[in-house]
DNA sequence: CCGCGGACCTGGGGGC
DNA sequence: TGCCCCCAGGTCCGCG
């Protein structure tokens, strides 16, 4: 579910939920997600207001009023659903259904308003912690990420400047999170084709006229998959998390064997690379 | 320092 | 129907 288009997906979600909201009560229904949460978890959340939700990369930054922020990442298959006494009640508020299965909710915020954020994770990939706000440049999760594609410090030079001495397949610089932050699979298979690169192309060859391509590739296939998950919210009632319609505009991911949408006469191959599937033509992506 | 493979978990789908 | 294997949107750690 969860690259960066889901996550900001999940956070427009969240926002009239809690934004603004005090939690009356919060549950950790066991000790750890993939770590252990940290010590005092709840109680630090209990009676504090959510001032604002954040997202960086594909991390939820829950601003609180205690000076706390609580990081959350959604891992594999992590999802929220909201119940509410009155939020569906307005336009553009969000109600996500109840998970399928309730012995894989593992955090419960209740919020006042009669409002209940539940946090579900078969998987438990996820995970949540809390630190200082003011502390935020020590952070070990955010020091150490990239620009947000979207944001000027994404650009063409900037890919140069990460791969003009970095030998591995572009793909594994694309997920290098310290390069540009946020993509995940399905977004790097897509921003290739776009961008008419082999996955299997070393970083080191991208920059010059691939990188005039990329960089842009990135940009767009990021901005309309957000565009396609937010005009989609009410439709998650009851279906998978955070998916939208996004899925639906796939030139490449799962495609395996099907045609390829620029070149009629070639079909999409998967290959594995660093154990991850990459889909592309090999014919037009070079 | 870099790059890769394995580990962490559970569930769904396909093949037999 | 049951079982087994493979696959899955992420990240960290240890090894070479």
């Amino acid at each position: 579910m969860p690259e960066l288009p889901e996550v900001e997906t999940v956070r427009r979600g969240l926002t009239p939920a809690m934004e603004g909201r005090r939690i009356l009560r919060a549950e950790a229904r066991r000790p750890d997600l993939r770590f252990a949460f940290p010590e005092r978890f709840a109680e630090r959340l209990t009676g504090t207001v959510v001032e604002r939700l954040d997202r960086r990369s594909k991390y939820l930054l829950a601003r609180l009023g205690s000076g706390e922020t609580l990081l959350m990442h959604l891992g594999m298959s992590g999802r929220f659903s909201v119940t509410a006494d009155d939020l569906s009640r307005q336009p553009g508020d969000f109600v996500y259904a109840a998970p399928a299965n309730p012995a894989h909710d593992h955090v419960v915020f209740h919020i006042e308003g009669g409002v209940t954020v539940t946090y579900n994770d078969p998987r438990r990939f996820g995970f949540m912690t809390l630190y200082e706000t003011d502390h935020e440049d020590a952070q070990p999760y955010l020091k150490a990420l990239g620009p947000e594609p979207l944001s000027n410090g994404f650009s063409e030079d900037r890919l140069n400047d990460a791969f003009k001495a970095r030998r591995s397949p572009v793909k594994a610089g694309l997920l290098d999170q310290s390069v540009v932050a946020g993509l995940g699979n399905i977004y790097v298979c897509e921003a290739l084709w776009r961008a008419k690169i082999s996955p299997r192309r070393l970083c080191n060859s991208i920059p010059g006229v691939r990188s005039a391509r990329l960089a842009p590739a990135v940009r767009d296939v990021i901005a309309e998959a957000i565009e396609a998950g937010g005009s989609t919210l009410r439709d998650y009632a009851g279906a998978d998390g955070a998916m939208g319609y996004f899925q639906h505009r796939f030139d490449v991911y799962g495609r395996e064997g099907e045609p390829c949408h620029r070149c009629e006469d070639s079909r999409v191959e998967r290959i594995v690379q660093s154990g991850r599937s990459s889909f592309f033509c090999p014919s037009c992506q070079r």
